[in-house]
DNA sequence: TTGCCGATTACCT
DNA sequence: GGTAATCGGCAAC
């Protein structure tokens, strides 16, 4: 019989995602994201920092209220849907919806602990400091090299390229605190809806009000 | 080390 | 016409 190459990476499923979006947010710390660009090249890193948006009910949600555009629109998808928008004329920020299609919610992946790859993804950001490489949103979409064609990509799909895969990583220390960036959210501001390593070098150095 | 500011464009009012 | 789930550079302390 012949040896069947076992796969290194376990993928989640999508009963991961369908659960509740701070759970989903808190437990992907220590989970890793994987894009497997070719048969050469496997970029992945360590979750080490997320944040939990609540959709309807969450001023600094794309889906407060129930608004429905072009741009978030992804966000009405069954969870496990990648939800990657273009932000501040330059930069993409990458997401993974959570929950049903009448739960509009999501958790915005802020910075990876590089793991595999980690020279393409130097060539990718043109910097060569690890601890830069991937510690927040836009620069870890920038170290993948991920955009716009990759939103609304279904990561439980058996063929995915990008998907995310379970680690055997000991686990550290969580802490959580206000969101970063959405100061214009009200009381939604001071929200703890941020998960991340408390000792992890590669969580980002954004500041939350 | 902290803090301000410009870049750059799609999307919303 | 204003602003954004950001980043990097540069000035001031």
């Amino acid at each position: 019989m012949t040896q069947v190459m076992k796969n290194k990476w376990a993928k989640l499923k999508r009963d991961f995602f369908m659960q509740p979006t701070e759970e989903v947010a808190r437990q992907l710390l220590g989970k890793v994201l994987i894009y497997k660009v070719n048969s050469n090249t496997v970029l992945a890193g360590l979750i080490v920092e997320t944040e939990a948006y609540l959709g309807l009910r969450d001023p600094a949600c794309h889906s407060y209220g129930g608004r429905k555009t072009k741009r978030n629109a992804t966000l009405y998808m069954m969870g496990g849907h990648s939800y990657i928008y273009f932000v501040y004329g330059m930069h993409y920020c990458f997401n993974i919806v959570t929950r049903s299609e009448s739960e509009p919610e999501a958790v915005l992946v802020r910075a990876l602990e590089p793991l595999q790859g980690i020279e393409t993804m130097k060539v990718n950001r043109g910097n060569t400091k690890l601890t830069s490489l991937t510690n927040g949103p836009a620069k870890l979409c920038q170290a993948l090299k991920l955009t716009t064609a990759f939103d609304k990509i279904d990561l439980v799909h058996n063929k995915s390229i990008l998907f995310i895969a379970e680690s055997h990583r000991r686990p550290s220390t969580i802490e959580r605190g206000p969101r970063i960036g959405i100061d214009y959210a009200g009381k939604a501001t001071s929200w703890p809806l941020r998960f991340f390593y408390s000792d992890n070098p590669f969580v980002s150095k954004g500041k939350s009000t």
